[in-house]
DNA sequence: CCGCATCGATACCTTCCGGGTATCGCGCGC
DNA sequence: GCGCGCGATACCCGGAAGGTATCGATGCGG
């Protein structure tokens, strides 16, 4: 039996973690729908029930003091547990009334060969509940499984963190670099990658960060499999992806493996506190395939 | 950038745990320290706005719905999160006039060799901080960890659960049985976890839970070491433990090698996002030990 | 079968706090 | 110097949280 202190409420990290992103009361206020004075007092109350300066303001700019960046990380981490509290109870709720029994994360066009074939043997099982698939972008898993939103992911190491979760390991297999039937290079038995990123005149492409913005560089930006593959038969870029992506491949593509590029494992992750009779049974299907 | 849509507040979340845990309207009330009145329309407030049934109450008894146990679950994990940004934030203000920079906790009497040598290495580096002690009972270190309480902990594998949390691997050692000097059996080269569990009239001691209750059992109860060593040497009862553990062992016991018992690896753990300079330090020290 | 105790729900009142409007104080730029 | 942007302050209002009294249901002992 554990005690909890009448600590600090949810209302007050929604306020301060606006004001911390935006670092400016008025537009904070407006994001959250209040007046500007509120937001100020509720802030300062804060600070004095903490006994802590959580930001450095005068009158022309607004600055976190080192206790405010911890309570941005944390406070952050904090909302994301309530705000998965609330999903995940609703869902729960609902699930008696046929909602979906599980959400499933998984970046849009990876395990094109592994997901179906997960979801056919689960839903083969005796006690198997309906199966919600949300597909989403790079490195967004983490925070689907954090939040709420997705029971349970697909990740790809060592291109997702998996710090957190739980894992098990699905399968892992080698890297190939996608290129157009045509080039030059497709018909070597294998390539290196200092080869694939140096090729010349072919940038590798530039995937959006978390929060939509694309990092510096030559490549093209690229959203999706079906952009990238495109650019690719078109000459513009070259990419180094796990072998099973073959399976989605255009005609006019050929694959060359890429040895010395690092393995990708697939492994599914679970937030570590959860492990519900539905969820346990789909890691257990994953694990057996 | 993200959006926390008005969502639970802590203080439903208090109110439901209290409830969860007492299954009874008064008593959670009392433990709160406010009428019941107030705490029935809380919780029904809850239920209307989750649109969820989370408790079947009658007026003889009151029962959890399988939505009030996934929120009883994930509002425990929720209330700790919220519990560590304040903390945290707490300590991080505080920092600045001297506190401990980092809080690391460790089973009481575990570690008794690599503690020592671990502050001794951390102190001596550039930028450490003064780092606090924590001895704490039997898995209460994941719980430490998970409601702000202490930065880094030591844990022992796999007797310690590690999931969620961030771990680097220390040290693995053998096991050994600890028994009265003059005990037949302390003379062998070595036992098998079978004859020592199996002997006649000397029955492993139970340790208390993380509630404080003991598990059922022949064996005697035992809070700490010394009260554990005083009772093997007054020949009532027997126990594996770690080879490091000799260090602390008193004159008239004994260690016999038990190949066949698990490898007790000691690891140094985090919670996974906060990965402060300090603690940086820290780890970083401890995986060069 | 009838009090009686127990427990959650309801009714009603009070207090306090969260939120709004108006305004101030301050620093910057035209 | 004057307007303007921004955070802080002052003040008011409404609603929600909390308390007291009471009800209604249920199980129990006499």
């Amino acid at each position: 039996m554990r005690r909890y202190g009448g600590g600090m409420e949810t209302r007050e990290l929604r306020y301060f973690v606006a004001v911390a992103e935006e670092l400016h009361f008025g537009r904070a206020a407006r994001r959250l729908g209040i007046a500007q004075p509120p937001l100020s007092r509720a802030i300062r109350q804060l600070e004095r029930r903490l006994g802590v300066t959580l930001l450095e303001r005068d009158s022309r700019s607004v600055a976190l003091t080192a206790a405010g960046s911890v309570l941005l990380r944390e406070g952050r981490a904090a909302l994301d547990a309530v705000a998965a509290a609330d999903r995940r109870t609703r869902r729960a709720g609902q699930a008696a009334t046929g909602g979906p029994g599980l959400v499933l994360a998984t970046k849009t066009g990876a395990s094109s060969e592994l997901l179906p074939k997960l979801l056919g043997a689960y839903a083969a099982e005796p006690d198997a509940v309906p199966v919600e698939v949300l597909l989403c972008g790079i490195g967004e898993q983490e925070r689907l499984l954090r939040d709420g939103r997705a029971d349970v992911a697909l990740l790809h190491l060592p291109y997702d963190s998996t710090t957190g979760l739980d894992t098990e390991e699905l399968i892992t297999e080698p890297q190939v670099a996608i290129l157009p039937a045509g080039h030059p290079l497709a018909r070597r038995p294998h390539l290196l990658l200092a080869e694939v990123e140096a090729l010349p005149g072919l940038p590798m492409p530039r995937w959006p960060r978390a929060d939509g913005s694309y990092p510096d560089g030559p490549g093209p930006e690229v959203r999706d499999h079906a952009q990238l593959f495109q650019l690719i038969a078109l000459g513009r870029t070259v990419v180094v992806l796990p072998e099973s992506a073959r399976s989605l491949l255009l005609a006019d593509l050929a694959t060359v493996p890429v040895p010395d590029a690092p393995a990708v494992t697939t492994v599914i992750a679970w937030p570590p506190h959860s492990r519900s009779r539905a969820l346990a049974g789909l890691i257990r299907t994953a694990t057996r395939l």
